[in-house]
DNA sequence: CGAGTTTGACCAGCGC
DNA sequence: GCGCTGGTCAAACTCG
């Protein structure tokens, strides 16, 4: 626990300027999501995996127990993570709090508590086999031992404010599954990177409580450059502050993330009736606002030129080969 | 026609 | 052992 915990990061990809009409339309849009913020949040993203996957919200404070809460194990694990949390916050103080984000990241020497891993782990025994062409290792895995621990992709997940449940990143997506989540009326979907040989998978989710709170987490790191279509718009679109460097206090999974931390923010920039779109335009693509991004009014002091230069370096933080 | 989505079936782990 | 659940597969389908 102690470990993933120190993995535990809150980064705002925003700077406070008073200069971005941008970031002030954010604050202005969901004043609530502060507190949401601070109050529902895990330490790590197996933990949303091991709770949140049976339909509870995010984390809960100690204050306000899950109405999910089937047993006293339950409302112990939620109250120990949100101290855990709080401590975190504490040595972490130059890393504000995202004013509609929150992210939590776990390495993959996960906890001994993360019961779901054994499971995971075992499927990925198994996705592994068949990309290497061995048709009857679906079966012979079967066999593995039982207590053999298999080491899995970090995870990265984080709530976002959104619309459209499935956020834009730059990068393209296959969609393998989707289930049904216990006590929730929005499925989970399952997507796996289209690119070859890149393993990242991602599940997005609704959040059953706060509908308009979209759950990502992500597995693994991208091995590969993103489409250099996206990413060129990407980079125009974008206001620079929003492009900081990744925090040196951030574990490097979620310094890889980080552009996606930025991306699931542009939903709060493009849906809310602003300057750059209203709300059906965004749900019915992201694109859009991408597309259209001469019609900004950008804030008269940003080099958009070096914006372009930033933006690439900051998505070469996700390459790891 | 290729790429992506949908959806029912299947599998493994866990708790009782 | 059984039922439940999360995760994945893969055939059928849709879309551009």
């Amino acid at each position: 626990m102690g470990d993933e915990l120190r993995d535990l990061y809150y980064h705002q990809p925003f700077q406070e300027d008073s200069s971005s009409s941008v970031v002030q339309n954010i604050h202005m849009l969901d004043p609530s999501f502060m507190s949401y913020t601070n109050e529902y949040l895990y330490g790590s993203s197996s933990d949303y995996v091991n709770n949140n996957s049976l339909g509870k919200p995010f984390g809960f404070s100690s204050s306000s127990p899950s109405p999910f809460s089937s047993s006293k194990d339950d409302m112990i694990k939620q109250d120990l993570h949100h101290v855990d949390a709080n401590i975190n916050i504490n040595n972490i103080s130059e890393t504000p709090v995202t004013p509609n984000s929150s992210v939590s990241n776990s390495s993959s020497n996960e906890a001994a508590g993360d019961h779901d891993d054994s499971n995971k782990k075992d499927k990925q025994v198994k996705d592994e086999s068949l990309e290497d062409g061995e048709d009857a290792s679906k079966k012979e895995n079967k066999g593995k031992k039982k207590g053999e621990k298999k080491q899995r992709p970090p995870k990265f997940a984080f709530m976002t404010k959104s619309e459209v449940d499935h956020l834009e990143d730059g990068y393209r997506w296959r969609k393998y599954g989707q289930k049904a989540v216990k006590n929730s009326p929005y499925p989970r979907s399952y997507y796996r990177c289209t690119s070859q040989k890149c393993q990242v998978k991602k599940r997005v989710e609704r959040s059953y409580q706060d509908p308009s709170v979209v759950i990502t987490t992500y597995e693994g790191q991208h091995n590969h450059h993103l489409p250099a279509t996206l990413r060129g718009s990407v980079a125009r679109m974008l206001n620079p502050s929003m492009l900081a460097q990744p925090s040196p206090l951030m574990a490097p999974q979620a310094a890889a993330f980080h552009q996606e931390l930025i991306m699931a923010q542009m939903p709060q920039l493009f849906g809310h009736g602003n300057a750059f779109g209203s709300p059906p335009m965004y749900r019915q693509n992201l694109t859009h606002p991408l597309q259209n991004h001469q019609q900004m009014q950008l804030p008269p002091h940003h080099d958009y030129g070096l914006l372009q230069d930033m933006v690439p370096s900051m998505f070469n933080l996700k390459q790891e080969p």
